[in-house]
DNA sequence: CTTGACCTTCCCATGATGGGATACCCATAT
DNA sequence: ATATGGGTATCCCATCATGGGAAGGTCAAG
């Protein structure tokens, strides 16, 4: 039968013991077997599951989706269709992150290019998160 | 003096009212002028700094950064080797966050690319995700 | 029998933001 | 004068994924 004990599971799926517990009382996984002493022990397909689940995480996906993907990998009968396009829909969050993150790095390295990033006082970066004095002082009609 | 109220302030500088609330409560900015009712009340320097909270904000600077740069930007006498410094490093992150999402989007993409997404079950997708079974069943010495 | 290494549950924290409840203050319309 | 509506104040709770830690039960080895 192969029963595991949560810190075995941890080891053997990479999911930390908190989280295994924190899944399955968010109904991510269900509860498993519990011996006489009420410890937790996972069965094989348990730990493939869990497994599953921190490959999901790997790839950035959230709960709301791994609980779909979960449900569709245990559906012998699933479309490809549905796992597909919650990938794609997936892939187009990652690339709009992606994206924001990186127009705020070429922001701040252009800014930085034109840092000369010595003793002196003055300092584009900082000059670039001033407001324009205008937004502020053209409230007073 | 050109006091606002709260509404006023989050308008102006397009933080809203719960932020400024709370950025003074973490104690990012300091607590404003309160008229006899209470109310808040802000002049123009602490908008000055409410701007420059968000546009920091815009950049993904954390407000631990943005404390350092708002002290910075306060000293007249700063370096500006030290804002850049900040800077920097705040890009390196940005960097490495963005390659994080990249390199699960490009996964995904990937996997996605070699499905064929119909009616029928089987998918690259879930099967990537699928744990290797050695590294489950690999668990009875 | 003690020590140490597990396990259990429960509460709290993160970071940035929003939602909502309750109560107060004030101006305008009835 | 009062009802209505809107702004404000404080406080608590929620998010999302994760971890820390306390308090107490269980077990094997020394």
């Amino acid at each position: 039968m192969n029963l595991v004990t949560i810190a075995q599971a941890s080891a053997i799926t990479g999911v930390s013991a908190k989280m295994i517990r924190h899944y399955e009382s968010i109904g991510l996984i269900k509860a498993p077997m519990r011996t006489e002493n009420r410890y937790r022990h996972y069965c094989e397909a348990e730990l493939h599951e869990l497994g599953f689940i921190r490959r999901s995480r790997d790839l950035g996906f959230s709960f709301e989706d791994i609980r779909q993907l979960l449900s569709l990998w245990r559906d012998k009968a699933r479309s490809s269709a549905e796992v597909k396009a919650i990938a794609l829909r997936h892939v187009q969050d990652l690339d709009q992150k992606a994206a924001a993150l990186e127009a705020m790095s070429r922001t701040l390295k252009r800014l930085a290019a034109t840092c000369h990033g010595d003793d002196r006082p003055d300092c584009p970066i900082l000059d670039a998160l001033d407001p324009p004095a205008e937004a502020i002082s053209h409230s007073d009609p």
